[in-house]
DNA sequence: AGCACGCCGACT
DNA sequence: GTCGGCGTGCTC
């Protein structure tokens, strides 16, 4: 008999291998081992194949590792279709699927560590000692003598992914371990920003006692009814709940989950990557108990594993967890949640690139499931389905205890320039407001969607602006701990000091310009020293816990304004905070990026929900090149329905999603002739195939033209049906094998750049 | 000439 | 992903 595996290897399709005929033959869902060239992996088995159409000369299976399913049936059903869906391969779904493949019981997240041995350190040495060497040092190339030195002078070694930071492939370091120079070993990983246990740290607001928020509102109530019959059908519908900021939805979840596991089913509930804070995780577990299953980032290897065979043992009712948790091996889901369903961290950014959203939606009506869709700003595509009818609408109109919401007012940066001259970062009322409430004994919090002190390096004579040598944008400023300062790309982590001079025509006159995150933390310290200002950021969080501790010190009123990227908007409840002030709403609205506008209204939106969470009233300033720009005059209003309406009459003006599918493909090459010539033979084949069902635009230049060292084309696939479109892509890429390192497809993006 | 690098195709 | 094969170019 022959079988069916998927492999874990990205785009192989699945395999078919011979079970010996005194093997036990592996159940759908089970793990196999397999030869694989010259290696053995463990793959899934998917079913017997169609003997008449397997070749002759398989190779066998070496082992069976479960008696029975290990991914469960449905689970494999979905991963697939998954597969088909984003044209990933089988494999590389099902790796997503199941836990961690080499998990100790209880270990830790793992990196790989290189050290030298005894004897790649004499050589280290003696081509350290370079012209006084005698002894034949063998030959290396470039690359591994780069490696040599940087493991030189430290024993304990290097983890991997540092090395190749420092432009290090990994070819070399696979060289110098087969000549015994070097060594590799896995260990704990020290970057982990959840360490420590996930119910400690900030506690839920002591002012808001839980019974407050248990008995629910009029709204509430009529939604729940609403929810709880959709839910007792016992029947696949997808319903959204469209509740403004501070609603309550969060309560309506835990007991539309309640009422699932009385009627005997389970739950999953899907956040955002930000969401899992030990304040949400402590409702949950107050709520659930022992019977739940809690998967964030934050977890190690191991601990991902245990929780996976939990959950498969049946131990667990209620899952709760980010995009992968979609795939949890949990049986009779019932209800499915996803929370804040417009949020880009549902999409995958590496393959497969899916949507856990979209994926949910699947299952739930694999498992005839209710499937939840909450947001206070839905997506685009999600309010189009409601008001097409095909999703259910559970509308929350008022914010619990009729909480007003926060004052809005905006700040017009064209009259602030001329007033006090073009380098004006916080404008006269946000200064004053900030002043204001912080002597009341309030907060603050700033937001701009921009890291770092300066956007760009300008040489006043020629006028050049400092680049990547690797990528097609500038070097942003950073300051350093010592006051010193680098010159560092957001995309492939080049960096450099911040030269004297410039570089093309050696003038001494370079001008930083534009601003980031600590360049306003610096300006809030200088206009009003008094204010203990802290900064949540990504190159603030990289130690383990600093994240949990900021904040932390920021709800005990140890800290009076916090300034962050978009990392501060979500998910945290600050009662204290009255003031929330956006220095820049037009970062991201200058982007080539058809969902510009609704990502500037869902953060805004979002940001000025902050404001006013306890019992104070709030406010929130909105400074802006364009104020009469619909989405932020609209954010402003928080209107919602307006938005939409302008929104969607611009996607089908202009046939972009949701009017239309979307496939974005990116081809790589080592000069951009070379991409655009792959990329247009590629159309070429494409059109070939069908040219009724979908429409090409481009092929063009990506818009970030050169990354990480390579050049990028683009084309995009517009079409009503996403079959088609992907039908005739992935067979065009079975024509051109070559292609198959170089070629990006992602269905549904969300962001094309 | 000998070797390392890096690209390319194969993997059932 | 990972391996081996192979063309190209560097260095002795």
């Amino acid at each position: 008999v022959n079988i069916l595996v998927a492999v874990p290897v990205p785009f192989l399709p699945p395999l078919t291998y011979r079970v010996p005929d005194d093997s036990p033959l592996p159940l759908r869902g089970a793990r196999v081992r397999v030869p694989l060239g010259t290696r053995t992996v463990v793959g899934c088995a998917l079913g017997t194949a169609d003997d008449a159409e397997s070749p002759a000369d398989l190779r066998a299976i070496i082992e069976t590792l479960d008696a029975e399913a290990f991914v469960p049936p449905h689970v494999v059903d979905l991963a697939l279709w998954v597969a088909e869906y984003y044209a990933a391969g089988p494999g590389e779904v099902l790796s997503a699927a199941m836990p961690p493949a080499r998990a100790s019981a209880r270990g830790f997240r793992t990196v790989e560590v290189v050290a030298l041995t005894a004897q790649g350190r004499d050589i280290a040495a003696a081509f350290e000692s370079a012209g006084g060497a005698t002894e034949p040092l063998p030959r290396l190339g470039k690359a591994q003598r780069e490696a040599l030195t940087a493991l030189a002078g430290v024993p304990t070694g290097l983890p991997v992914p540092l090395l190749k930071d420092r432009g290090i492939p990994a070819d070399a370091i696979q060289r110098l371990v087969r000549r015994g120079l070097a060594s590799k070993r896995r260990e704990r990983s020290e970057r982990d920003p959840f360490e420590g246990s996930p119910s400690r740290g900030i506690e839920g607001d002591p002012n808001e006692p839980r019974a407050d928020v248990r008995s629910l509102t009029p709204d509430q109530d009529a939604a729940m009814r609403q929810l709880k019959a959709l839910l007792d059908t016992g029947s696949f519908s997808v319903t959204l709940l469209h509740g403004v900021t501070g609603s309550g939805k969060t309560e309506l979840y835990l007991q539309l989950a309640s009422h699932a596991l009385a009627a005997g089913r389970r739950v999953l509930i899907l956040v955002p990557e930000i969401a899992l804070t030990p304040a949400v995780t402590s409702l949950f577990r107050a709520a659930f108990g022992e019977r739940i299953a809690i998967q964030h980032s934050g977890l190690s290897d191991g601990e991902r594993h245990d929780q996976w065979h939990r959950i498969r043992r049946g131990e667990v009712d209620v899952v709760v967890g980010t995009r992968s948790a979609v795939f949890a091996p949990i049986d009779r889901v019932g209800l499915i949640v996803v929370d804040e369903e417009h949020d880009g961290s549902y999409k995958q950014e590496e393959t497969p690139r899916y949507n856990g959203r979209d994926v949910a939606i699947v299952r739930g009506r694999q498992a005839g499931a209710l499937v939840v869709l909450g947001s206070a700003t839905p997506s685009l595509e999600t309010y189009h389905n409601a008001e097409r009818g095909r999703y259910q609408r559970v509308v929350l109109t008022r914010r619990i205890l009729d909480r007003p919401m926060a004052a809005t007012r905006i700040v017009n940066m064209r009259d602030e320039y001329a007033d006090a001259g073009p380098d004006v970062i916080l404008s006269r009322p946000l200064v004053e407001a900030m002043q204001q409430r912080v002597g009341l004994g309030e907060q603050a919090m700033l937001l701009l969607n921009r890291r770092g002190f300066a956007t760009a390096v300008v040489c006043r004579q020629c006028g050049g602006t400092l680049e990547c040598p690797n990528c097609s944008v500038s070097l942003t400023v950073h300051t350093r701990a010592h006051g010193a300062s680098r010159a560092q790309c957001h995309y492939c982590n080049y960096s450099m000091s911040v030269p004297k001079a410039c570089l093309d025509c050696a003038a001494p006159y370079l001008e930083q310009t534009g601003f980031g995150t600590e360049r306003v933390e610096e300006e809030i310290r200088r206009l009003l020293p008094g204010l203990r200002v802290a900064r949540v950021d990504r190159d603030t969080m990289q130690r383990k816990g600093a994240i949990q501790s900021v904040l932390g010190r920021f709800a005990a009123g140890e800290i009076d304004v916090l300034v962050g990227t978009q990392m501060i908007a979500k998910g945290h409840d600050f009662p204290r905070v009255t003031l929330v002030g956006v220095i820049s709403a037009d970062v991201g609205l200058g982007m080539a990026d058809f969902r510009a506008a609704e990502r500037t209204f869902q953060l805004l939106t979002q940001v000025a929900g902050r404001a006013g969470r306890g019992g104070l009233e709030g406010e929130a300033i909105i400074q802006t090149l364009f104020p009469e720009h619909y989405s932020i005059r609209l954010a402003c209003r928080q209107d919602y329905l307006a938005f939409y309406a302008e929104e969607i009459k611009y996607r089908r003006a202009m046939r972009y999603p949701p009017a239309v599918g979307l496939v974005n493909v990116v081809i790589r090459g080592r000069t951009l002739a070379d991409a655009m010539t792959a990329a247009a033979d590629l159309v070429a084949r494409l059109l070939a195939r069908d040219r009724a069902a979908f429409r090409v635009l481009g092929p063009a230049p990506a818009p970030l033209g050169r990354l990480r060292g390579e050049y990028r084309a683009q084309f995009f696939l517009k079409g009503v049906q996403r079959r088609p479109m992907r039908d005739a892509l992935v067979r065009a890429l079975e024509e051109m094998p070559e292609l198959r390192r170089r070629v990006t497809v992602d269905v549904d993006p969300l962001s094309v750049l």
